[in-house]
Formats: structure tokens, C-alpha cells, sequence
RNA sequence: GGGCGUUUAGCUCAGUGGCAGAGCGCUAUCUUCACACGAUAUAGGUCGUUGGUUCAAUUCCAACAACGCCCACCA
């Protein structure tokens, strides 16, 4: 008997309780997993095993709509294709997130006002890891309410043991293959979280500024103007740079340059990055505070002149040391404006960079670091899209793809944070390898390389000076380095090496390049394989309004406050609805609304006619065993007889309902298939077929339950918990969970 | 600066070379024995602007505009 009323909150965590223990992946039934079922469109011209890599979330927190999202639509695939008789095998875990994490532990630090260097390194490494035992269980238990089914025998963690030997072996092998290497250059640098960043991890803002007009002296041919925001940086100029082709400065080219402030010489050069219709065309080149700068200095072997540190203090700057580098524009300026050599100073608004996690402006410092080549990398990870090894759906994100490749820069890996995995780089204690690194000569190189090993282990002996005890580094690794390799680096027993490559991932479309991309050409290098036959890139969600969803900005909706108010069903409901093939998705509550009232409908009217089915069985049995035939009587020559006109309008109906909403899954357009089913079996089923059985009923019973169960198959995999419930209440000895997906009638 | 996307009912969005659709909201009626988280009926749109192709354009093409996102970073 159904209850008359369904109370998801009851209800849910007592569904999910019944799936946990089957949600194990126990044994991979050798030939029936991967390509068994024919019938299995997979994407053109790929066979493929049902295995399917969550994006691990960073520990920073609680989840947000758009994990709840990611993970439906994977879930609906994951149920859709066990319901198929396949074994899906989805593998979840959760991402150490360095700086992320390190910024979110430090904030809680500072509330009881102390900083990590009030604790020590040590310290500050257990309190993240105390964070990680609490949110990451936080985190896993978010997913159990949104009522999704991976195999959670399974999570991993980015720094579980083995997954820390993987990282660890990986950088090992680009060292040996020489796609590693350590150099001294200028790198986003915050000041406050103290580490290296890399391109990606910026936020460009816009902020109020001066350009200043300075002139420089040129032996005996007067003045070069060169215009700059940053005065101070004089001290580091090693050049002055214009257009090759830019006519005004012909004759100025290969001349020299008198520094002002510092009296040095310097050379005037020309570069075809220096761009004529900006400021004056001139440019003042410092190549140890500017990015640009430095690749213009490497064309034309320049040295590097470092002037300003890590805390934004002058150093190398005689009278200037020590001062902050805005006090040091003053008297700079005060310098430059006594000797007459400020043209003039224009207001000016410009993009800086600051860090994405902490907000902090960058300053651009060289700093030795360590790199992964990218040249080849790129070129792989470019012909892994090409070949078509990963698909990139929707179509329209293998653009984006592209060019990012396009202009590529060598991968910055090194951080120098707390919290993440240390390189397995040891130092010999006897040479430091830092001397004279201004200068760029051919012996940089080999002095700059002289002191490490690269070894997973510590050399017992010191290969170098064959004396000390050699010292580990705590460089650690940038976090998009570990999750590169997530596609391998999770799978620790043999029976998990068989999942290599994985069928499918998915993940919003801001870490295409910082995760997709850099976890295609690792799988390609490492493994010889793309890590996955489908990238799927889903909808950003934002507000209704269109903005941004984030915390910060107090317009973050938090998924387990919808969870409560409508239940897990109709949250799903609700984003999958909603979803297009679009970059975004205005999130809006109602649509959450409209499935919980569809769950109600669905509730009822399998109520309905589980009622029609009792009186029948109570008023005139025997109907009920003739009935049993009902589903053969639809073919040809069967007893059509027994069948009404609004019989045969259903089950038309229904099978046409079934063949799109399953093509429509395999194509990832769960909305459409959500959005049929929804009609089918609102206006077909419950407005017109089911008032049809009302009355004088001519109907075939055997039809509505036939067509009801099907439903509820079919929308379990959107909605599982009701369904589950109804199931159950149906007397059905098996869980929907594990039902075969209906035939057509 | 380069690229991408969006623009259809009050709101969030489907959709189509030939009477414009859904959900929510609104209005009216109905507590009729599955469901008021319901039923029935109604109102609401020159389908961003301007041109072009066509017998016919909301749909195809071009330009423009607004909004959003990504990439670059010009000192």
C-alpha cells in the first residue's frame, strides 16, 4: 500500500542506506563490461569501458551547485548504463588543493590571531590535515545526500601515500626525459601567500595608476622617452626597446643609452613585441620585474637585474635599499623631476594581476623555480583532440582548446608553499649553485644544476661533494601537477590498473586548460593513452541576474539548503532541467519546484492505479492472470482486441517517449530527455490516458502498470530516491537501483 | 586587443524556412472518490535593431547594439 504522502526527508537517507552496500565495484565481470551491449551507442568510431573519474573537489569547503550538477548528470549515466546491465565503475575522491587549502587554513589561523609562521611548518601541516579529515568527510557525505553512486570503497585522496609515489615517479620520469628543468626567471609572485603562481591562477583588475614620460639620455643624440607605471623599476632597466620598423627611431637603434638615476649605459635594441602606437614606442626593458620583459632580454641575452624582493623592498639599489618600491617611486620621481627629465604624467587605468585565492597584487620577482617544457606536451596534447583519442563535448570548447596551446608557456611547478607534496629534489649542503645568477652565460646553466639530485629516495651518499647529508627540498608541487595525473595516479591495485583509460569525465569549462587539457597530454605521456574517450563540459551556473556565484560575494547558493527545503529528487530535477548545452546556466529555484510537484504527480498517479490494481484483484481475479499477456497482446497479431483506442495511444506514446529519452542520454541532453519524460507523463499519462481508465473503465489495467513501472524506471534515473520508495512500496523484491531499462511495449 | 556565447511571454528557458511553446507567476472557476505540490479555462510576445536571400524568415546570411564569459596583457 502507498502512503498518501511521501516525505523526502524520511525517506531519503533510508533509500541510500539500502544502495551503499551495493555501490561497490567488487569484481570486473571480465567480458560483460566493456563493449558488451552493442546496442550501447558510444560517440563515433570509439569502443569504450564504463568507467568514469569524478573531479576530485578541493577540500576548501562544502560543494556547491556546480558539483551537484557535474555529479547528477554523471549519476544519470552511471544509472542509466548499470540499469543496461553493464557494471559502471565510477571513481570518486577529493583534491588537497594547495594554496587553496593553505589560504582557507591560514584565514581560520588568523581568527585566533596567528599566522603559520607563529606555528612552524610541521604545525601548520597537521592543522590542514586536521581540515582535511573533517571537510573531505563533509564533502563525501554532501554527494551521499545529493543520492549519487559511486563506488566509495574507493575515494581517493591527492595525498594519500600512493598517490604522493605517483606524483613523485612522474616528475621523476620528465626529469630523465629532460622535460624538466630549473631555472631563475620572473614569476607571478605573491607577496602574501609567499609563493610562485602561474598564469592561470591570476585575476587581472583593473586599478587607477600614472604613466610616467621619462627621458632617457642618448649619447649625443639628445633624449629617448619611454613611458612607465613603475618608476621605480628603473633600477632594474637593462635596455631600451623600440619597433624594428617604427621610422621615428631608426637612428636611435644600436646606440646607447644613459640609465638616469643610476648613470649606467645601456643598450637601445629593437623587438617586434614592442608595439609603435603605444606611449611613446619606447619602452624601458626589466627583464627581472616584468615577464615580457625577460623573453624580449632572452632574444637579445641581456643580463637580469634584480631590484626588488619577495616583501617588495629595494635590493641591488645602492642608496635605495630597503625601501618600500612605492617609497622608492617617490624619490625616484623627486630624482628624476630635479634633473628634468619627467616629460610629462598622464593618468592612466590599467590591468593588474592579483592572486586568485588571496586577492593580493602580484609582483612579478625572479625567483628559481622549476618547469616542465611544454613544446612537446602541447603538440600531444593538440593531436590527442585532433585524432579524436578524447572527444571535447560540446563541440564548440575544442576552440578554446586550441588556442590556449597556441602560445604556450613553459608550466611553472614549482610552489613555495606548506601544504602539498614536496619534489623529491635533494640538495648537497656544500654548493649552493646560486652564484652570480644574474648573469645569463653559458655556465648559468650548468652552476644552476650543479647542487640536486632528482631521487625518490635520499642518497645515502652525496653524489656531488660525497660528504653530506643531503637535505630534501620544500619546494612542493603545484597542485594542477598532482591533479594531472588523477587519471592514473588513483587507480593503486592491479584490478583498478584495468580502468586506465577511463570513458568519461566531466567538469566546468574554467578548468579546461588547468585540468582537462594538462590530464590529456600526462595520461598520453605517462600512459601512452588519452585519459578518457569524453570530456564533457557542462554549464557554469550562475545567479539569476547572471553573476557570479561565489561565496565571497554573498551569491553562493548552497545545494544542502535545497536539499533540505525540496529534497535531493527535486534539486536534481531542478538543475537538470534547466541545463543546456549553453556556457551558462541562470539559475532559478522554481524549476526545483516544478520537480518536486512532479514528483508529487508521479507519487499519486502510480498511487492511483496501484489502488485500480487492488480492486481488480480483490472484485474479479481471473482478469488479472489474463492480463499478464498484455504486453505480447500489442504485437501484430495478438489479442488487439482487448486493447482500447486510448491503450493503443499510450503505449505509442510511451515507446516513443522511451526511444528519445534514451537517445537523448547518450548524446548528454538530459534535459530534453528530462523535459519529455516530464510531458509524457503529465499530459499523456496522468491528463489524458489515466482520466480515461476513470469511469466505465475500457481500458486495459495491465497497460497503466505496465506504463507506470516503465516511468518509474526511466525517471529513476533522474530522480532515484521516490522512485526507489514507490518501487518498494510496489512489492518489488529487487531495487530499482539494479532494474533492467525498459523495452518498448 | 583576440575569441566565444546569449538576446523568444512578467521571470528562467525550449523550439521551428510556412497558425509562436514549456515551467513558474498572473486571472477566473472548481474542494469531483490519485494528486490544491491538483483540474479546467483564460490573459500575456511586431521571437534585440537594421538590412539581405526567399513566394514565405523568429528560424538562413550580413552589419550593429546590449549583456556575459574566456584568452592575451600595452611598458
Amino acid at each position: 500500500m502507498i502512503e498518501t504522502r511521501y516525505d523526502f526527508k524520511q525517506i531519503e537517507p533510508k533509500i541510500y542506506k539500502k544502495w551503499l552496500p551495493h555501490l561497490k565495484i567488487k569484481k570486473q565481470k571480465s567480458k560483460q563490461n566493456a563493449e558488451s551491449d552493442k546496442s550501447l551507442s558510444a560517440p563515433k568510431g570509439l569502443s569504450f569501458g564504463i568507467v568514469f573519474l569524478m573531479a576530485p573537489p578541493n577540500i576548501t569547503g562544502s560543494l556547491h551547485l556546480g558539483h551537484s550538477l557535474e555529479n547528477t548528470l554523471i549519476d544519470i549515466l552511471v544509472r542509466y548504463y548499470r540499469m543496461k546491465g553493464q557494471t559502471p565503475v565510477w571513481l570518486p575522491g577529493i583534491d588537497h588543493a594547495g594554496i587553496a587549502t593553505q589560504n582557507v587554513v591560514e584565514k581560520e589561523l588568523r581568527k585566533q590571531g596567528i599566522s603559520r609562521f607563529d606555528l612552524g611548518r610541521e604545525k601548520f601541516i597537521e592543522k590542514c590535515w586536521e581540515w582535511k579529515e573533517k571537510y573531505g568527510n563533509i564533502i563525501l557525505d554532501q554527494f551521499k545526500k545529493l543520492g549519487i553512486t559511486p563506488d566509495w570503497s574507493r575515494v581517493k585522496f591527492t595525498m594519500d601515500k600512493k598517490y604522493v609515489e605517483s606524483v613523485e615517479k612522474a616528475f621523476i620520469e620528465y626529469y630523465d626525459k629532460g622535460f624538466i628543468y630549473r631555472d631563475l626567471r620572473p614569476i607571478n609572485f605573491c607577496p602574501r601567500c609567499k609563493t610562485g603562481l602561474s598564469d592561470l591562477e591570476l585575476e587581472w583588475k583593473p586599478e587607477k595608476g600614472k604613466l610616467y614620460f621619462i627621458k632617457y639620455p642618448v649619447k649625443n643624440q639628445g633624449f629617448i622617452v619611454v613611458a612607465t607605471t613603475r618608476p621605480e623599476t628603473i633600477l632594474g632597466d637593462t635596455a631600451v626597446a623600440v619597433n624594428p620598423k617604427d621610422v621615428r627611431y631608426k637612428n636611435f637603434i644600436r646606440k646607447t643609452a644613459i640609465l638616469p638615476v643610476v648613470e649606467k649605459e645601456i643598450p637601445i635594441i629593437a623587438d617586434i613585441r614592442i608595439e609603435p602606437n603605444f606611449g611613446t614606442g619606447a619602452v624601458k626593458i626589466t627583464p627581472a620585474h616584468s615577464i615580457v620583459d625577460y623573453e624580449i632580454s632572452k632574444r637579445h641575452s641581456l643580463k637580469l637585474a634584480n631590484v626588488i624582493d619577495e616583501n617588495g623592498k629595494m635590493i641591488n639599489a645602492n642608496e635605495f635599499n630597503g625601501l618600500n618600491y612605492l617609497d622608492c617611486r617617490e624619490k625616484i620621481l623627486e630624482e628624476l623631476n630635479a634633473k628634468n627629465l619627467i616629460e610629462k604624467i598622464e593618468d592612466y587605468v590599467h590591468e593588474i594581476p592579483h592572486c586568485d585565492r588571496c586577492k593580493t597584487a602580484i609582483q612579478v620577482i625572479p625567483s628559481l623555480e622549476w618547469f616542465v617544457k611544454m613544446g612537446e606536451l602541447a603538440k600531444i596534447a593538440k593531436n590527442a583532440i585532433q585524432s579524436k583519442q578524447t572527444l571535447i563535448i560540446p563541440n564548440k570548447y575544442k576552440k578554446p582548446y586550441f588556442d590556449w596551446l597556441k602560445n604556450i608557456r613553459d608550466w611553472c611547478i614549482s610552489r613555495k608553499l606548506w601544504w602539498g607534496q614536496s619534489l623529491p629534489v635533494w640538495f648537497c649542503q656544500n654548493q649552493t649553485g646560486r652564484e652570480n645568477l644574474e648573469i645569463r652565460n653559458s655556465k648559468f646553466e650548468k652552476k644552476l644544476n650543479a647542487n640536486f639530485v632528482v631521487s625518490l629516495t635520499k642518497p645515502k651518499k652525496c653524489p656531488l661533494c660525497k660528504n653530506c647529508e643531503m637535505v630534501r627540498t620544500d619546494e612542493v608541487f603545484d597542485t594542477w601537477f598532482s591533479s594531472a595525473l588523477w587519471s592514473f595516479a588513483t587507480l593503486y591495485t592491479p584490478q583498478e590498473k584495468k580502468w586506465y583509460p577511463a570513458f568519461m569525465v566531466s567538469s566546468a569549462r574554467d578548468i579546461l586548460h588547468l585540468w582537462i587539457m594538462r590530464m590529456i597530454f600526462s595520461g598520453l605521456f605517462f600512459k601512452d593513452k588519452a585519459p578518457y574517450k569524453v570530456a564533457f563540459i557542462h554549464p557554469t551556473i550562475q545567479t539569476k541576474e547572471g553573476k557570479r556565484m561565489s561565496k565571497s560575494l554573498g551569491t553562493g547558493i548552497d545545494p544542502l539548503d535545497l536539499i533540505e527545503k525540496y529534497g535531493a529528487d527535486a534539486l536534481r530535477f531542478g538543475l537538470i532541467w534547466q541545463m543546456s548545452d549553453k556556457q551558462d546556466l541562470r539559475f532559478d529555484e522554481m524549476h526545483i519546484i516544478t520537480g518536486k510537484k512532479f514528483a508529487t504527480k508521479v507519487w499519486n498517479a502510480t498511487r492511483f492505479c496501484s489502488m485500480q490494481n487492488l480492486e481488480i484483484k480483490n472484485q474479479t481475479p481471473k482478469i488479472e492472470t489474463e492480463f499478464r499477456f498484455s504486453v505480447k497482446m500489442t504485437n501484430k497479431n495478438s489479442k488487439l482486441k482487448t486493447l482500447s483506442v486510448a491503450d493503443k495511444k499510450i503505449i505509442k506514446e510511451f515507446n516513443a517517449t522511451l526511444k528519445f529519452v534514451e537517445k537523448n542520454i547518450l548524446v548528454y541532453a538530459f534535459a530534453q530527455a528530462l523535459q519529455t519524460l516530464y510531458s509524457f507523463f503529465w499530459n499523456d499519462l496522468c491528463d489524458n490516458y489515466l482520466e480515461s481508465c476513470k469511469g466505465e473503465t475500457k481500458n486495459n489495467p495491465k497497460i497503466l502498470k505496465d506504463i507506470i513501472e516503465n516511468s518509474l524506471k526511466m525517471l529513476n534515473v533522474f530522480m532515484p530516491f521516490f522512485t526507489e520508495e514507490l518501487w518498494s512500496s510496489l512489492d518489488k523484491k529487487q531495487l530499482l537501483l539494479f532494474e533492467k531499462w525498459p523495452v518498448a511495449l
